[in-house]
DNA sequence: CCCCGACTAGAGCGATCACTCTAGTTCTAG
DNA sequence: CTAGAACTAGAGTGATCGCTCTAGTCGGGG
């Protein structure tokens, strides 16, 4: 009774990689099903919703991932800013013959707020469980409570630009701006002046 | 001679908004035929090349103006961190009853690397004029400049971060966490203590 | 007046879209 | 073994896609 499972999980790889490299309304039913090498068929059987709920499966499949690719660069490092660092040189290397780097989300994202209602509130939720990681890896590192959710916000904000710059111009560099940046903004940090104050 | 400036223009104006509200793949010949009251045979004719070649035109407007706010912010402001913090001040405020706001490029910026690779030029275009910008006002605040080109990518970064979670997330909140982690990266230069070292 | 180029209106085209439906295959339970 | 559920394969449907093409309107120079 799991025999399904393969092919499930195949066409929630597939569209995930499609959402991340061209977004939801470029993906069409096709080519997901051409390099998915699922049939239609299957593909309705699994998500009777259609490719809007498999796009929903997919953006929640690498949400995840992204969670726990950032929660494990950021519990391995002595501070929040190394740990966002160590987060974007991950990002910055290409993994599996992947056109551009890039955030899988943000694409699918800026399309949804009036194309789909539904895929704009799986994308909030993703943003905002990546900000709670950053938020509560801040408190560890002692920053007061009034300004974790503000740097959080920021330092994801900061991380989002700079992979949308990295992925249309092809420049990596920015990856590594960002990484300074992300030292700089945290190390000045109220942590140190308001335990002062 | 110049009675078709006006739906020429039109088309230019709807499609740029069609491409931020949107993007590029999701919006369709005939949303963009209504909305904007012109005909297909103008659209043809004004544009040969079709949809592609309307959206570069959009694009490159749209960038335009951006690059025109953005100049006026940062000339009539004592420092780049605040000039920056205005503009993304009118960056909040919603005009003409647009759904949510948000960067006019980004959104067909990242369906482009693969769909067309004409537009991810020009939007990479967009991103650099702008960078450039910062950049110039970075040097007039007096910063070495072997680390204005790595801070104004990072203050680019962070706007478009920000505009793509405030969208996403519909908080305006994290543009006014933006504007103050600009304030702090920009404070912090090394302006100051590579003058002195 | 005529003429010609700029521009507009919209019918029509093949291709492709997401999706439905039926028939067939494969697995598990009893 | 049989029954039935889970799953797959793929033809078929109507709607919509971007685009072409023809017919027509408009305005100024001869």
């Amino acid at each position: 009774m799991v025999r399904d499972r393969d092919s499930r999980a195949e066409l929630i790889r597939t569209m995930a990689r499609l959402l991340r490299d061209q977004g939801y309304t470029a993906t069409g039913r096709a080519q997901l099903l051409a390099e998915s090498g699922v049939s239609n068929g299957s593909l309705y059987h699994h998500f009777p919703g259609g490719m809007e709920e498999l796009a929903e499966a997919a953006l929640e499949a690498s949400g995840l991932a992204v969670a726990n690719a950032l929660r494990e660069a950021l519990d391995g490092a002595p501070d929040t800013a190394t740990g966002i660092g160590r987060f974007l040189d991950v990002a910055a290397r290409p993994v599996g013959g992947q056109p551009c780097p890039g955030c899988p989300i943000a694409p699918a994202a800026l399309e949804s707020p009036i194309i789909s209602p539904r895929l704009r509130t799986v994308a909030a939720q993703c943003f905002d469980q990546w900000k709670d990681l950053i938020a509560t890896r801040l408190r560890a590192d002692g920053w007061p409570e009034h300004s974790v959710a503000e740097a959080a916000s920021a330092t994801l904000a900061l991380i989002e630009g700079a992979l949308l710059l990295a992925r249309v111009s092809g420049e990596m560099s920015h990856l590594a701006h960002a990484k300074r940046a992300a030292v700089s903004l945290l190390a000045a940090s109220p942590a140190n002046s308001d335990k002062a104050g």
